[in-house]
DNA sequence: TATTGTTATACTCTATAACTATA
DNA sequence: TATAGTTATAGAGTATAACAATA
Protein backbone atom coordinates (compact mmCIF):
# COMPACT_ATOMS: atom_id res chain seq x y z
CA UNK A 1 0.00 0.00 0.00
CA UNK A 2 1.49 3.13 1.11
CA UNK A 3 4.79 3.76 3.01
CA UNK A 4 5.45 -0.20 3.43
CA UNK A 5 8.67 -0.16 2.10
CA UNK A 6 10.13 -3.56 0.74
CA UNK A 7 12.32 -4.29 3.51
CA UNK A 8 14.51 -7.53 2.96
CA UNK A 9 15.30 -8.13 6.26
CA UNK A 10 17.53 -11.15 5.34
CA UNK A 11 19.63 -13.24 7.69
CA UNK A 12 23.07 -13.27 7.71
CA UNK A 13 23.19 -16.88 7.75
CA UNK A 14 20.90 -17.22 5.07
CA UNK A 15 23.29 -15.46 2.46
CA UNK A 16 25.28 -16.90 -0.17
CA UNK A 17 28.63 -15.25 1.43
CA UNK A 18 27.83 -16.54 4.57
CA UNK A 19 27.44 -19.83 3.33
CA UNK A 20 30.21 -20.06 0.93
CA UNK A 21 32.56 -19.37 3.50
CA UNK A 22 31.20 -21.56 5.96
CA UNK A 23 31.06 -24.69 3.50
CA UNK A 24 34.42 -23.76 1.88
CA UNK A 25 35.89 -23.79 5.12
CA UNK A 26 34.35 -27.13 6.32
CA UNK A 27 35.72 -28.46 2.71
CA UNK A 28 39.01 -26.93 3.07
CA UNK A 29 39.24 -28.58 6.75
CA UNK A 30 38.34 -32.61 5.23
CA UNK A 31 40.40 -31.63 2.24
CA UNK A 32 43.18 -31.26 4.50
CA UNK A 33 42.15 -34.07 6.38
CA UNK A 34 42.29 -36.09 3.67
CA UNK A 35 45.99 -35.40 2.16
CA UNK A 36 47.61 -35.49 5.40
CA UNK A 37 48.17 -38.34 5.41
CA UNK A 38 50.86 -37.79 2.06
CA UNK A 39 52.40 -34.78 4.49
CA UNK A 40 50.70 -32.35 2.41
CA UNK A 41 48.77 -29.44 3.41
CA UNK A 42 46.28 -27.86 0.56
CA UNK A 43 48.62 -25.17 0.09
CA UNK A 44 51.40 -27.95 -1.42
CA UNK A 45 48.41 -29.50 -3.41
CA UNK A 46 47.36 -25.93 -4.88
CA UNK A 47 51.86 -25.56 -5.84
CA UNK A 48 51.73 -28.99 -7.31
CA UNK A 49 48.65 -28.36 -9.50
CA UNK A 50 50.15 -25.26 -10.48
CA UNK A 51 52.97 -26.74 -12.03
CA UNK A 52 51.09 -29.90 -13.49
CA UNK A 53 49.23 -27.28 -15.59
CA UNK A 54 52.11 -25.59 -16.46
CA UNK A 55 51.37 -21.92 -15.46
CA UNK A 56 54.05 -20.84 -13.40
CA UNK A 57 57.56 -22.66 -13.09
CA UNK A 58 59.48 -19.62 -11.25
CA UNK A 59 59.11 -19.05 -7.49
CA UNK A 60 57.87 -15.37 -7.83
CA UNK A 61 55.21 -16.51 -10.74
CA UNK A 62 54.33 -18.97 -8.47
CA UNK A 63 53.97 -16.88 -5.46
CA UNK A 64 52.15 -14.07 -7.23
CA UNK A 65 49.54 -16.87 -8.85
CA UNK A 66 48.79 -17.93 -5.61
CA UNK A 67 48.50 -14.78 -4.09
CA UNK A 68 50.90 -15.22 -1.16
CA UNK A 69 54.21 -13.91 -0.16
CA UNK A 70 57.19 -15.17 -1.98
CA UNK A 71 58.65 -16.45 1.24
CA UNK A 72 56.17 -18.80 1.96
CA UNK A 73 56.93 -20.34 -1.73
CA UNK A 74 60.31 -21.54 0.02
CA UNK A 75 58.86 -23.52 2.71
CA UNK A 76 56.27 -25.43 0.50
CA UNK A 77 59.06 -25.68 -1.87
CA UNK A 78 61.67 -27.33 0.75
CA UNK A 79 58.72 -29.67 1.53
CA UNK A 80 57.60 -30.74 -1.78
CA UNK A 81 61.54 -31.07 -2.68
CA UNK A 82 61.96 -33.10 0.36
CA UNK A 83 59.59 -35.31 -0.51
CA UNK A 84 60.37 -35.97 -4.04
CA UNK A 85 57.78 -34.79 -5.77
CA UNK A 86 59.43 -31.45 -6.91
CA UNK A 87 62.75 -30.39 -8.51
CA UNK A 88 64.48 -27.32 -8.07
CA UNK A 89 66.83 -25.69 -10.53
CA UNK A 90 68.43 -22.34 -11.23
CA UNK A 91 67.49 -21.42 -14.61
CA UNK A 92 70.81 -21.09 -16.73
CA UNK A 93 69.89 -18.17 -18.21
CA UNK A 94 68.53 -15.90 -15.20
CA UNK A 95 70.25 -17.65 -12.13
CA UNK A 96 68.53 -16.06 -9.20
CA UNK A 97 65.71 -17.55 -11.14
CA UNK A 98 64.34 -21.51 -8.96
CA UNK A 99 62.79 -23.12 -11.97
CA UNK A 100 60.27 -25.91 -9.84
CA UNK A 101 59.23 -29.06 -12.20
CA UNK A 102 56.79 -31.59 -11.12
CA UNK A 103 58.85 -35.12 -10.87
CA UNK A 104 56.67 -38.36 -11.17
CA UNK A 105 56.93 -38.82 -7.95
CA UNK A 106 54.88 -34.95 -7.32
CA UNK A 107 51.94 -36.19 -10.30
CA UNK A 108 51.52 -39.43 -7.44
CA UNK A 109 50.41 -37.43 -4.77
CA UNK A 110 48.55 -34.76 -6.80
CA UNK A 111 46.87 -37.65 -7.63
CA UNK A 112 45.81 -38.59 -4.49
CA UNK A 113 45.01 -35.02 -3.61
CA UNK A 114 42.58 -35.03 -6.82
CA UNK A 115 41.07 -38.03 -5.50
CA UNK A 116 40.18 -36.91 -2.31
CA UNK A 117 38.47 -33.86 -3.40
CA UNK A 118 37.23 -36.32 -6.02
CA UNK A 119 35.72 -37.91 -3.03
CA UNK A 120 34.00 -34.64 -1.80
CA UNK A 121 32.50 -34.09 -4.87
CA UNK A 122 30.46 -37.12 -5.21
CA UNK A 123 29.77 -36.59 -0.99
CA UNK A 124 28.60 -33.26 -1.93
CA UNK A 125 26.62 -34.54 -4.76
CA UNK A 126 24.87 -37.41 -2.94
CA UNK A 127 23.40 -34.79 -0.87
CA UNK A 128 22.17 -32.48 -3.42
CA UNK A 129 21.00 -34.49 -6.41
CA UNK A 130 22.14 -34.86 -10.24
CA UNK A 131 20.79 -31.07 -11.16
CA UNK A 132 21.35 -29.26 -7.96
CA UNK A 133 25.00 -30.78 -8.19
CA UNK A 134 25.67 -29.76 -11.45
CA UNK A 135 23.95 -26.79 -10.96
CA UNK A 136 26.47 -25.85 -7.91
CA UNK A 137 29.32 -27.19 -10.41
CA UNK A 138 29.05 -24.91 -12.99
CA UNK A 139 28.15 -21.86 -10.82
CA UNK A 140 31.47 -22.45 -9.13
CA UNK A 141 32.83 -22.69 -12.16
CA UNK A 142 32.32 -19.60 -13.29
CA UNK A 143 33.16 -17.89 -10.10
CA UNK A 144 36.50 -20.01 -10.11
CA UNK A 145 36.74 -18.35 -13.92
CA UNK A 146 35.62 -14.81 -12.92
CA UNK A 147 37.86 -14.48 -9.81
CA UNK A 148 41.09 -15.83 -11.86
CA UNK A 149 41.76 -18.69 -10.10
CA UNK A 150 43.49 -21.32 -11.50
CA UNK A 151 42.77 -24.01 -13.80
CA UNK B 1 36.20 -51.41 -26.79
CA UNK B 2 38.69 -53.68 -24.29
CA UNK B 3 41.27 -52.52 -22.13
CA UNK B 4 40.67 -48.75 -22.11
CA UNK B 5 39.16 -47.60 -18.70
CA UNK B 6 37.31 -44.81 -18.47
CA UNK B 7 39.56 -42.91 -16.64
CA UNK B 8 38.95 -39.69 -15.90
CA UNK B 9 41.54 -38.02 -15.37
CA UNK B 10 39.77 -34.67 -13.46
CA UNK B 11 42.07 -31.76 -12.55
CA UNK B 12 42.25 -30.81 -8.83
CA UNK B 13 41.62 -27.23 -9.41
CA UNK B 14 38.16 -28.58 -11.48
CA UNK B 15 36.66 -30.06 -8.58
CA UNK B 16 33.39 -28.64 -6.79
CA UNK B 17 35.35 -29.01 -3.19
CA UNK B 18 39.05 -27.40 -4.52
CA UNK B 19 36.83 -23.86 -6.01
CA UNK B 20 34.41 -24.29 -2.97
CA UNK B 21 37.41 -24.27 -0.45
CA UNK B 22 39.10 -21.15 -2.80
CA UNK B 23 36.09 -19.44 -3.00
CA UNK B 24 34.69 -19.36 0.33
CA UNK B 25 38.45 -18.08 1.62
CA UNK B 26 38.35 -15.54 -1.42
CA UNK B 27 34.95 -14.11 -0.01
CA UNK B 28 35.48 -14.93 3.96
CA UNK B 29 38.64 -12.33 3.48
CA UNK B 30 36.35 -9.88 1.32
CA UNK B 31 33.46 -9.98 4.49
CA UNK B 32 35.93 -9.47 6.91
CA UNK B 33 37.20 -6.90 5.13
CA UNK B 34 33.72 -5.43 4.99
CA UNK B 35 33.03 -5.74 8.61
CA UNK B 36 36.43 -4.80 10.06
CA UNK B 37 35.49 -1.11 10.52
CA UNK B 38 32.70 -1.90 12.84
CA UNK B 39 35.74 -3.45 15.12
CA UNK B 40 34.43 -6.83 14.21
CA UNK B 41 36.08 -10.05 12.66
CA UNK B 42 33.61 -13.16 11.41
CA UNK B 43 33.35 -14.85 14.46
CA UNK B 44 32.07 -11.78 15.98
CA UNK B 45 29.30 -11.56 13.21
CA UNK B 46 28.63 -15.79 14.03
CA UNK B 47 27.96 -14.96 17.24
CA UNK B 48 26.18 -12.32 17.22
CA UNK B 49 23.98 -14.38 14.83
CA UNK B 50 23.09 -17.36 16.83
CA UNK B 51 22.75 -14.93 20.06
CA UNK B 52 19.73 -13.10 17.24
CA UNK B 53 18.59 -16.64 16.52
CA UNK B 54 17.75 -17.44 20.15
CA UNK B 55 19.70 -20.84 19.34
CA UNK B 56 22.18 -20.34 22.53
CA UNK B 57 22.88 -18.34 25.09
CA UNK B 58 25.41 -19.88 27.96
CA UNK B 59 28.99 -19.76 26.98
CA UNK B 60 29.29 -23.38 26.77
CA UNK B 61 26.12 -23.74 24.23
CA UNK B 62 27.95 -21.22 21.87
CA UNK B 63 31.63 -22.68 22.00
CA UNK B 64 29.40 -26.21 21.05
CA UNK B 65 27.25 -25.18 18.36
CA UNK B 66 29.88 -22.66 16.92
CA UNK B 67 32.15 -25.60 16.71
CA UNK B 68 34.74 -23.62 18.76
CA UNK B 69 36.54 -23.97 22.22
CA UNK B 70 35.07 -21.97 25.22
CA UNK B 71 38.50 -20.13 25.56
CA UNK B 72 37.49 -18.47 22.25
CA UNK B 73 34.12 -17.52 22.75
CA UNK B 74 35.51 -15.80 25.99
CA UNK B 75 37.71 -13.32 24.00
CA UNK B 76 34.92 -12.84 21.64
CA UNK B 77 32.67 -11.91 24.17
CA UNK B 78 34.98 -9.29 25.92
CA UNK B 79 34.97 -7.68 22.52
CA UNK B 80 31.66 -7.95 21.62
CA UNK B 81 30.84 -6.70 25.36
CA UNK B 82 33.09 -3.56 25.19
CA UNK B 83 31.28 -3.06 22.06
CA UNK B 84 28.14 -2.56 23.65
CA UNK B 85 26.77 -5.36 21.38
CA UNK B 86 26.35 -8.04 24.12
CA UNK B 87 25.31 -7.85 27.34
CA UNK B 88 26.66 -10.68 29.77
CA UNK B 89 25.00 -11.94 33.52
CA UNK B 90 24.96 -15.01 35.48
CA UNK B 91 22.31 -17.12 34.97
CA UNK B 92 20.65 -17.01 38.65
CA UNK B 93 19.79 -19.98 38.37
CA UNK B 94 23.30 -21.13 38.04
CA UNK B 95 25.49 -18.89 38.64
CA UNK B 96 28.42 -20.54 36.77
CA UNK B 97 26.65 -19.59 33.69
CA UNK B 98 27.21 -16.43 31.85
CA UNK B 99 24.05 -15.43 29.68
CA UNK B 100 25.00 -13.39 26.60
CA UNK B 101 21.99 -11.36 25.43
CA UNK B 102 22.07 -9.12 22.32
CA UNK B 103 21.11 -5.52 22.61
CA UNK B 104 20.33 -2.60 20.65
CA UNK B 105 23.27 -2.34 19.70
CA UNK B 106 24.04 -5.36 18.62
CA UNK B 107 21.18 -5.68 16.18
CA UNK B 108 22.66 -2.67 14.57
CA UNK B 109 26.22 -4.24 14.42
CA UNK B 110 24.27 -7.56 12.74
CA UNK B 111 22.88 -6.01 10.41
CA UNK B 112 25.73 -4.10 9.13
CA UNK B 113 27.36 -7.37 8.47
CA UNK B 114 24.03 -8.75 7.01
CA UNK B 115 24.66 -5.60 4.76
CA UNK B 116 28.15 -6.60 3.83
CA UNK B 117 26.97 -10.30 2.83
CA UNK B 118 24.13 -8.72 0.65
CA UNK B 119 26.66 -6.60 -0.98
CA UNK B 120 28.79 -9.90 -2.00
CA UNK B 121 25.92 -11.86 -2.74
CA UNK B 122 24.67 -8.96 -5.19
CA UNK B 123 28.08 -9.11 -6.92
CA UNK B 124 27.97 -13.01 -6.92
CA UNK B 125 24.70 -13.08 -8.54
CA UNK B 126 25.68 -10.44 -11.33
CA UNK B 127 28.35 -12.60 -12.51
CA UNK B 128 26.29 -15.55 -12.68
CA UNK B 129 23.05 -14.18 -14.10
CA UNK B 130 19.70 -14.58 -12.24
CA UNK B 131 19.53 -19.07 -12.91
CA UNK B 132 22.60 -19.62 -11.85
CA UNK B 133 22.70 -17.50 -8.90
CA UNK B 134 18.93 -18.37 -7.79
CA UNK B 135 20.60 -22.62 -8.20
CA UNK B 136 23.73 -21.83 -6.35
CA UNK B 137 21.51 -20.36 -3.28
CA UNK B 138 19.21 -23.29 -3.18
CA UNK B 139 22.32 -25.83 -3.60
CA UNK B 140 24.49 -24.44 -0.79
CA UNK B 141 21.37 -23.55 1.24
CA UNK B 142 20.83 -27.57 1.10
CA UNK B 143 24.13 -28.20 2.30
CA UNK B 144 24.33 -26.06 4.89
CA UNK B 145 20.78 -27.29 6.12
CA UNK B 146 23.07 -30.75 6.00
CA UNK B 147 25.94 -29.75 7.35
CA UNK B 148 24.12 -28.98 10.51
CA UNK B 149 24.91 -24.97 9.92
CA UNK B 150 22.47 -23.08 12.18
CA UNK B 151 20.48 -20.60 10.66
C1' DT C 1 69.91 -0.29 -8.79
C1' DA C 2 66.37 -3.88 -9.39
C1' DT C 3 64.97 -8.62 -8.82
C1' DT C 4 64.97 -13.59 -7.03
C1' DG C 5 65.20 -16.28 -3.49
C1' DT C 6 66.20 -16.91 1.48
C1' DT C 7 66.26 -16.15 6.42
C1' DA C 8 64.78 -13.99 10.68
C1' DT C 9 61.18 -12.18 13.03
C1' DA C 10 56.53 -10.96 14.25
C1' DC C 11 51.64 -11.28 13.97
C1' DT C 12 46.95 -13.54 13.91
C1' DC C 13 44.05 -17.04 15.04
C1' DT C 14 43.04 -20.94 17.55
C1' DA C 15 43.62 -24.86 20.69
C1' DT C 16 45.24 -27.14 25.07
C1' DA C 17 45.92 -27.19 29.80
C1' DA C 18 45.76 -25.33 34.31
C1' DC C 19 42.91 -22.70 37.40
C1' DT C 20 38.63 -20.52 39.88
C1' DA C 21 33.91 -20.59 41.12
C1' DT C 22 29.93 -22.76 41.43
C1' DA C 23 27.12 -27.01 41.48
C1' DT D 1 33.43 -34.74 41.70
C1' DA D 2 31.70 -32.42 37.70
C1' DT D 3 30.82 -28.26 35.03
C1' DA D 4 31.07 -23.11 33.34
C1' DG D 5 34.03 -19.83 32.62
C1' DT D 6 38.68 -17.80 32.66
C1' DT D 7 43.66 -17.37 32.13
C1' DA D 8 48.17 -18.80 30.57
C1' DT D 9 50.64 -21.00 27.25
C1' DA D 10 51.69 -23.10 22.90
C1' DG D 11 51.13 -24.23 18.07
C1' DA D 12 49.97 -23.53 13.14
C1' DG D 13 50.04 -20.64 9.35
C1' DT D 14 51.19 -16.55 7.24
C1' DA D 15 53.24 -11.93 6.44
C1' DT D 16 56.95 -8.33 6.80
C1' DA D 17 61.52 -6.95 6.74
C1' DA D 18 66.36 -7.57 6.25
C1' DC D 19 69.74 -10.02 3.58
C1' DA D 20 72.58 -12.53 -0.25
C1' DA D 21 73.20 -13.55 -4.99
C1' DT D 22 72.51 -12.30 -9.57
C1' DA D 23 71.06 -9.26 -13.15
Amino acid sequence: MWGVKDVKQEKLTDTVAFRLGTLGAITADRFAEGIAVHGLRAKHAGLLALLASGAAASQQEIARTMKVTPSLVVGLADDLEELGAVGRERDPDDRRRQVLTITGRGHELLAACTAVAHALDEELAAGLGDAPAAALRDALALLAARSGLPG
